[in-house]
RNA sequence: GCGCCCAUAGCUCAGCUGGAUAGAGCGCCGGACUUCGAAUCCGUAGGUCGCAGGUUCGAAUCCUGCUGGGCGUACCA
């Protein structure tokens, strides 16, 4: 409950300061060296302030000042303070607290967590980046969770988001399935064949690599058509056209099954040259230079790191060139307070570089430069390899869990109950997959196991769905009975039991959560706390009769402390991209 | 070689930025549905927080050095 911290920060040091006086010592810095933590189990108190940095200089042992301190501070209106051991306890008073709380929660309309720490800024947040020449897989729906989540976090803290995604629609990898599909394809479409567009593209990609195999002028044709693609050729431009059509319309598919969605597009293919350009005008100036065998390049010493090839010595330009040009048009169209990569971790010395670039082109926009950067998603025995077929397919993997979310939906008879029963398994799915992937801090690794990782139960997505499901039972009940299920009065003194003062403290703390979770680019903080709430309150209404009450006004303040943490899992769902259900 | 990152229960992960006895889920074993939805709840077992030093009243958390793993260090993207 850090919200009443300062209060008793306040107080406890100005009973130190007065003490001190007594005794003649001089004290300074009281506030900023106590630091409130939780004490382990709640009859322990809701703040605990350890007095160890004290002792010292008041020559007394810690348990010693502890009681010196809780005696003279006694009780007042807000809570009382009791020494235990070396620490200061504060126990606040619940009954005001619980019914204030409540009173915000109900009365938030489905903004639960939502604040203002990041109220006028103009955040761009760039996600996915696929590529047109196959479908997404494992990888980028870690990065579309993380991407989507992060926005909506930063939204959630008042920020202005933008949402873009960067397509690399262009290089030797688009024209290898293009080389395929002239070779092998006989004008094969989505269409004809009943095959969704990237996975059409992506199989051509693969047979590429299988004629590579007994043809050894395949690499060489597929830089040669890379040529004529660069050189405006009509007939290559039209198959690429085409083909990025068809991959983008199926990828798209993808995003929408998965709640992903975009503000604008970038196409690499329209941005390469823009970069080109500005490397060209920073060798004039001297920023970069011109290496003996013909390259252009930027020496990276002053920051301890190597040269880096910023345009090949025909000068073409290299994978770092259209993420310069792509900047700089980005700060054009929406001139930003802070622009975020979400980008996997191999990358983080690509990012080091290019922050490095723009600065130097003197572009004072490049310190609001942020890399999020995450870490791999990688199989029990290793990592995915798409040579050895191990990679794991996006759309695959969310059909085969919506399968068994209906096999559990029918298993359980609530095929009825739910109507659209498909619909339900593919919520279901989001669910488990999304809180799967955003549960985890995002630089570090994580293994998915395809067998046992997926789980519905347990600390799983639908267990937060199970739970606000329940909650929605609770309150068709309520209705159907004319209770008034919208009073936002709580009376405080009906929830003083432990468990409904921890339920309420983990809302009261939810705004703080996001705000964190905000900051830090982190939203497996939000899965967390969303968690927490979710076990405690099914404890709760375990243990204790909520509407099957004979008390009518205790059942209706329970019901009513359901109802916000239904109000903070509705909005936490939200948050990171988890699918409501009332029921399921 | 050099640089960055990681290491916590059998497995997958938390640990609120230095505080009291390191927590969940899965799995194992054992309990709870005539009662608000059992995708639930409760209990048992399981730890030298990779190793060794250091800072501190106090370290999983901070500093140093090792060990093990990942990534990067391309005129690939």
């Amino acid at each position: 409950m850090a919200d009443w911290n300062g209060e008793w920060v306040k107080q406890i040091a100005e009973t130190l300061k007065i003490l001190a006086s007594e005794k003649n010592i001089e004290l300074n810095g009281a506030e900023a060296r106590l630091k409130g933590a939780r004490p382990p189990k709640a009859d322990m108190g809701d703040i605990a302030f350890p007095l160890f940095p004290f002792a010292k200089e008041f020559r007394m042992a810690p348990p010693q000042l502890a009681s010196e301190v809780a005696s003279r501070l006694g009780e007042s209106s807000h809570g009382r303070v009791e020494a235990a051991g070396p620490y200061v306890n504060v126990f606040l008073k619940r009954e005001n607290i619980v019914s204030e709380t409540l009173k915000n929660v109900l009365t938030s309309q489905g903004t639960w967590g939502n604040n203002d720490s990041l109220k006028g800024r103009k955040i761009m947040i760039e996600f996915s980046s696929p590529n047109t020449n196959k479908p997404l897989h494992l990888g980028h729906l870690r990065n579309d969770a993380l991407g989507e989540s992060s926005a909506r976090i930063l939204k959630a803290n008042g920020a202005d988001v933008q949402k873009v995604i960067l397509v690399n629609d262009r290089g030797v990898h688009i024209c290898k399935s293009m080389l395929a599909y002239k070779k092998f394809g006989q004008g094969d479409t989505p269409e004809s064949t009943g095959i969704k567009g990237d996975r059409l593209v992506g199989d051509y990609y693969v047979k590429f690599a299988q004629w590579a195999k007994e043809d050894d002028t395949a690499e060489k044709q597929a830089q040669e058509m890379l040529q004529k693609w660069e050189a405006g050729d009509e007939e290559v431009r039209k198959l690429w056209e085409t083909m990025n059509k068809w991959t983008l319309d199926g990828i798209g598919e993808t995003y929408r099954k998965t709640n992903v969605s975009f503000d604008k597009y970038y196409y690499e293919s329209q941005l390469y040259k823009l970069g080109k350009e500005n490397i060209l005008k920073g060798l004039e100036k001297g920023i970069f230079y011109k290496d003996e065998d013909g390259s252009t390049r930027v020496d990276m010493s002053e920051i301890g790191l190597d040269t880096k090839v910023l345009l090949r010595s025909d000068g073409t330009s290299v994978y770092i060139t259209q993420d310069i040009g792509t900047a700089i048009s980005r700060q054009n169209d929406w001139p930003f307070d802070q622009l975020i990569y979400v980008v996997g971790n191999e990358q983080d010395y690509h990012f080091q570089v290019l922050f490095y670039i723009l600065k130097k082109l003197g572009y004072q926009w490049a310190e609001d430069l942020y890399h999020l950067s995450y870490g791999m998603v990688n199989l029990p025995d290793g990592k995915m390899k798409s040579r050895e077929g191990t990679v794991v397919d996006a759309d695959d993997l969310i059909a085969n869990l919506s399968d068994l979310a209906l096999e559990e939906i029918r298993a359980k008879g609530r095929e009825e109950e739910v109507e659209d029963a498909r619909a339900t398994a593919d919520a279901v799915t989001l669910a488990a997959l999304h809180y799967y992937l955003l549960q985890v801090t995002p630089k570090k690794d994580m293994v998915f196991n395809p067998k046992e990782s997926l789980s519905f139960n347990g600390n799983t997505g639908p267990y937060l769905q199970y739970m606000a499901a329940r909650i929605c039972s609770m309150e068709r009940k309520a209705r159907e009975m004319g209770w008034n299920t919208e009073d936002s009065q709580v009376d405080g003194t009906l929830l003083t039991a432990d468990e409904e003062w921890e339920l309420v403290g983990i809302l009261a703390d939810f705004p703080r959560v996001v705000e964190q979770a905000g900051k830090d680019h982190n939203p497996s903080l939000i899965a967390a706390a969303l968690y927490n709430g979710a076990k405690v309150f099914s404890r709760y209404y375990h243990d204790n009769p909520i509407l099957n009450n004979e008390n009518t006004t205790l059942a209706k303040a329970r019901l009513q402390l359901s109802l916000a943490v239904l109000e903070m899992l509705k909005n936490g769902f939200d948050l990171i991209n988890i699918p409501f259900l009332a029921k399921m």
